[in-house]
RNA sequence: GGCCCGUUCGUCUAGUGGUUAGGACAUCUGGUUUUCAUCCAGGCAACAGGAGUUCGAUUCUCCUACGGGCUACCA
């Protein structure tokens, strides 16, 4: 028997020091709000580490609490996992071998474990009510006592359960928490953990309406799933021990742990829009790039020691587990802007084109929209300043334009006028027409390229002129520049 | 109240019992671009506080402070 754990401690020390191999991990939402940048990071790193062992990654909707879930939150999540391209392999949508991955359709499988836990007497139904619990709390509180649940119906006879059945009262089902033992595992990302469980209450697994409790089916789910690793928020990390006592007592078998510290805005609070962090659907359209958002989360909280832009499968070549850091961190927009930045800088004219996509309608037929994105491609982050180019250059009136109309007033009449005199033909180079436009009016340097950029391109910077004057032609040149002469 | 997690430039972070504590983003100053963006060069800027161990602590230990979580018929 000693023989027996001593090998079984040294074949323990042996995985850690072999480095695991993830099988699968898995995201488990509950449908009762959108995703935040926060949840999505926990799920990308989840994806990633799957991805790199050429493990599954597992999608379950834990919608249990009926109340609060929506059928358009999962909906929502779900799309806000496809835009990311974080794909499930098993999941809604998609199936796998498990009949539904929604919760709310697993009742019946969870009775099975109510009742193996109420024969070895493992779960015990408790009558005491919401409120009585609250006014038993408070007294706790106020008297100094840890709050706790008293166990008055951890040892109630069968008479005493009799009765409050028969007249009618709902029990709730609570965990029978081993007393006097020390609960330790390893977080893969805290350290060892020890937690004793005197500390911990017998908590409630089935709740009044049947439905189960996340402690209970979240462990139960992810065991009977086959998910060996759970990476999940920091909050959890004290509900771990519970879960393992319960699995334990069911015979099931137990995940690996990893604990991410929070994610939070850029006041340390929650993240919310109040802090900055936008909801994954304003990102989409804001024209945030997937690869961006995921290059930038995964250097949040996580060290990659190079900044390259990388693609999905070379994040997840260098994603490491042990690269995790411990402690919470802010959202920081400029560095996520850093990467979109990188990521439309990437992108190359094809794709440019799809991103941009409903940007781009009202460019008059006459201009490629190839070499119109060619030309605007790298000063621009988001689509609607490639918009904002199309509007300035092509529709919106000179005299509109407040920041530029000073210069072209201090320019004046006369300089347009005579730029127009010194335009009798087709635009072969434009340097060498500016040069033209410089010795008849006398003009050079800022003075000179500076009013003729306002008058053509309506506004004061943007890409080299001889490339803009090259994609709009002659005649909009001509048309601007007399624009500009009778404002 | 109990239990647990955390604290390195403004931000994301690297790092070590002896380092000029490194990088990136942001910011600032120059240069290139007759604009802007880009690019290049450079600057500012951090070990929460206190005690202990030690020849020596940012690194190890303890305490304090601060932040966070759990202690829910939420997840």
């Amino acid at each position: 028997m000693r023989e027996k754990a001593i090998i079984r401690s040294l074949w323990l020390s042996f995985q850690y020091i072999k480095e695991m191999k993830v099988n699968k991990t898995r995201f488990c939402p509950s449908p009762t709000g959108l995703l935040h940048l926060g949840n999505l990071r926990t799920s990308l790193f989840s994806s990633l580490l799957a991805k790199k062992d050429n493990g599954s990654f597992l999608l379950r909707i834990e919608d249990t609490d009926l109340e609060r879930s929506k059928k358009e939150f999962s909906v929502a999540i779900c799309n806000d996992l496809k835009w990311m391209a974080l794909d499930w392999d098993e999941g809604p949508e998609v199936g796998g071998k498990e009949d539904s991955y929604y919760q709310s359709e697993r009742i019946d499988l969870y009775e099975e474990f109510y009742n193996t836990l109420l024969e070895k007497d493992l779960i015990y139904p408790c009558f005491t009510s919401e409120e009585e619990l609250k006014i038993i709390r408070r007294n706790q509180i106020a008297s100094g006592q840890p709050p706790r649940y008293t166990g008055v119906w951890s040892n109630a006879t069968e008479e005493e359960v009799r009765d409050e059945l028969d007249k009618g009262n709902k029990p709730v089902y609570r965990f029978r928490i081993p007393k006097d033992r020390t609960i330790e595992f390893k977080d893969l990302v805290k350290g060892e953990q020890s937690f004793s469980t005197v500390d911990l209450d017998d908590f409630i697994v089935r709740k009044k309406d049947n439905t189960p409790t996340f402690m209970f089916a979240n462990a139960i789910d992810d065991s009977l799933m086959g998910v060996d690793l759970v990476l999940r928020g920091d909050d959890h990390l004290s509900n771990t021990p519970r879960q393992i006592a319960l699995l334990e007592a069911l015979g099931l078998s137990l995940p690996t742990y990893a604990h991410v510290s929070l994610f939070t805005g850029s006041d340390g609070a929650p993240l919310s829009k109040r802090n900055g962090s936008i909801s994954i659907n304003d990102l989409r359209e804001q024209g945030y790039l997937p690869i961006a958002v995921a290059n930038y989360l995964s250097r949040v909280g996580h060290t990659i020691s190079d900044n390259d832009l990388k693609t999905y499968g070379e994040l997840a070549d260098s994603f490491k587990i042990d690269n995790i850091s411990t402690s919470p961190s802010k959202f920081d927009k400029d560095q996520l802007l850093y990467w979109q930045k990188k990521a439309v800088e990437d992108l190359n004219i094809d794709e440019c084109k799809g991103w941009l996509k409903d940007s781009l309608e009202d460019l008059p037929s006459s201009i490629d929209k190839e070499d119109f994105i060619a030309l605007i491609k790298d000063n621009i982050n988001f689509p609607h300043e490639a918009q904002d180019y199309l509007n300035n250059l092509f529709l919106t009136p000179l005299g509109e334009r407040s920041e530029i109309i000073d210069v072209i007033k201090s320019a004046g009449k006369d300089f347009y006028l005579q730029a127009q005199e010194v335009i009798t033909s087709e635009i072969i180079d434009w340097n060498e027409t500016a040069k033209n436009i410089g010795s008849t009016t006398g003009k050079k340097g800022k003075e000179l390229f500076m009013p003729l950029r306002c008058a053509i391109t309506g506004q004061t910077k943007g890409p080299e002129l001889d490339r803009v004057v090259n994609l709009i032609g002659t005649q909009q040149v001509i048309k601007k520049l007399k624009e500009a002469s009778e404002l």
